[in-house]
DNA sequence: ATCGTTTTCAACCATATGGTTGAACAACTC
DNA sequence: GAGTTGTTCAACCATATGGTTGAAAACGAT
């Protein structure tokens, strides 16, 4: 599928359930069947989930035996808040901007009707 | 659809496209026109976008005659940033305090069922 | 070797999603 | 009113997604 990283983390945080599985894991390493175990669904699925979570590079596999315990990494949450901050930075900033700007508008030209001229 | 807000904006921030229109938007207000421009997509398809930023309320419309703009409403970042940096620091903190390998070395109850061949 | 446990693979189903085209609506201009 | 511009609505299509069931693979225990 080819899809970009950013976007694949984000997909993969989008569904509540595997927020939630994050959320366990968070506490601690955990197999497949106790993941699925709180869930109303079945092992497959929950299965399924994990290979998406770790698409993403959110959690790793190891290997115990039969069992194969999960372990979130937490690395790639940064790729997240990397993207978020700048553009929550950026528009924060650009609202205080505006308040500068209003702050010195002086009076509405009625003729100026134009698409793009911002009143020169 | 009745979709929980967190799964709404990790859901539209997991487009690609999307994602770009927040970064132009985090400049600057545009119009759906505008923002359609760079794409190779119609206008119907970006206002499709459109529809699903607002959905997560990552952005809000006006209007200005016939035209629509969009603005970027920065607050909605805090939803997701407060829940990945909650995780992330459990994590973290998980990591740092080696519960791993805490758990691997306890006093063993000899009660407990025995996962391991805990001899006496 | 056979069985039990844990996990995955494969096929399938229903719905969601991103895209298209074409028509409609809304507001300004003539 | 008629036309132009900007945007959305509606129907449709292809593919992705989350779920299921059933079989297979991997490993430990007997």
């Amino acid at each position: 599928m080819t899809t970009d990283p950013l976007s694949q983390v984000f997909s993969a945080l989008a569904d509540p359930t595997r927020r939630d599985m994050v959320a366990r894991l968070a506490e601690g390493d955990a197999t497949v069947t106790e993941l699925a175990e709180p869930y109303d669904v079945t092992i497959q699925a929950v299965s399924k989930h994990l290979r998406v979570l770790a698409g993403a590079g959110l959690v790793s596999r190891s290997r115990d035996a039969q069992r194969r315990p999960v372990h979130l990494e937490a690395e790639v949450f940064d790729l997240m808040t990397k993207w978020i901050d700048r553009y929550r930075r950026m528009a924060e900033e650009r609202y205080r901007r505006l308040d500068n700007l209003l702050a010195t508008m002086p009076d509405d030209p009625p003729t100026a009707r134009n698409s793009k001229g911002t009143t020169a």
